[in-house]
DNA sequence: CCTTAATTGTAAGCAAGTTAACACTTTACT
DNA sequence: AGTAAAGTGTTAACTTGCTTACAATTAAGG
């Protein structure tokens, strides 16, 4: 009944969608899970054996550790991302972690060196990893043009717009998003300070462009944000 | 005799080590060249047939163009380096070209398409592949980090540094950069003004640090510049 | 060789956003 | 319910690096 559930998560999953039934079965076979609540942290990557994730449910941010032991925000993984050793580099031995950021967190997993066994195997699913992996640098780099050429106020706008488009609930005219990050969480986010942050959500209310608290926010009129 | 040539390019590159000569043979069918002179545009991004680029000879920058018009240098190729639609991804239509910095600069490319059908036979070669295009990723990851955290001097021997690595050539005690870029170049490589990067570039001078002319760079003490 | 264009050097004034500090509000926990 | 901790609002002084402007130098072409 388990291994049934496995079958259903992945599945579920546009990467696995050129597999057929029976090569998914054998994914299965070297899939891991993991649940987490809000504020745990879920891991620290593993130089003996990386894995890859694939976040299930619910939303981890990924915390990195600079030689002076500052921590940064690298990114906001959202249900259905991959994240971990995505480079297929085994030798990376980055200083990140991730946390929950909602309750119910679930993650599931698998070893680097399966993956890459079963990618041997299928010559289909390595191209749609590819493909993904190449997807997520593209998302990458996009998100650094704009943190080096806009302001913080454009950044801050961007990255909400952003957050709607991944997460955005629309009820009736308006747009609602799950606020489960901090006002620190998204200065460090859109790489800037907290009462910066602060000051520019502030604005973006007094500018009827936003509803703000610490539970939601509602975007009114989504064409105001442009 | 033109056909060995080609051979001859493509099995000096890491990329394809895990081929073997007949695998070489048949990728060699669907490779084309191009040459180009200090100044020449090489390519607009075709979105009609999108291709992947190697650069075999010479240096080139590309240059992105943003909806105002304006130009920023977005990468500096090296020989070896792998260029175009790494992402597997045709619908992408970036306003991108590349410029030959050096004399005699020299490329090959194959079609997106051709490439991925013979990875398809070759699982081996969608994953030395799918490595590729993952260290292109924490590179370009890498780089934005200090473009980010760091402030413009300290980027500017960041930058310095990685040239070494990447092209000096030691002679002596010293190292030596051939200079093909302009302080405008360099300004935009580490996101700053052209006078900051020229002031930058000067301070280094002052303190002995490199020595510095348009033709080359010379770093008489690599620990200085730490 | 002379003219023009490109590149480099330098300075003043300005703007965005940082740091540091403190008060206030909300949440979590016992 | 009461207290500690976390999160938020706001200000003032300060810093970096940008913009603008112009002069000086070097390269390129007829």
């Amino acid at each position: 009944m388990f291994e049934e559930l496995k079958y259903w998560y992945l599945r579920d999953h546009k990467l696995f969608k050129t597999l057929n039934m029976l090569q998914i079965k054998e994914l299965c076979m070297i899939v891991g899970f993991k649940k987490a609540n809000k504020g745990d942290i879920i891991y620290f990557s593993n130089v003996e054996s990386p894995r890859i994730y694939l976040l299930k449910k619910g939303n981890i941010k990924i915390v990195s550790v600079d030689d002076e032991g500052n921590e940064f925000v690298k990114d906001i993984i959202q249900k259905g991302d991959l994240f971990g050793e995505l480079t297929l580099d085994p030798d990376s031995k980055s200083n990140e972690f991730a946390v929950a950021l909602t309750e119910e967190v679930s993650i599931c997993s698998f070893l680097l060196s399966d993956f890459e066994k079963l990618m041997l195997k299928h010559p289909d699913l390595a191209l749609s990893y590819t493909k993904f992996v190449g997807l997520k640098m593209k998302r990458i780099k996009n998100n650094y043009s704009n943190l080096i050429s806009k302001d913080a106020k454009e950044r801050l706008k961007i990255f909400i717009l952003d957050w709607v488009e991944k997460e955005g609930e629309t009820v009736g005219d308006k747009i609602i998003l799950n606020n489960y990050l901090t006002q620190e969480d998204i200065a460090q986010i859109i790489c800037t300070s907290r009462p910066t942050a602060s000051k520019l959500l502030n604005d973006l209310v007094e500018n009827g462009i936003i509803e703000y608290n610490r539970k939601e926010i509602i975007i009114p009129n989504i064409k105001k944000m442009y």
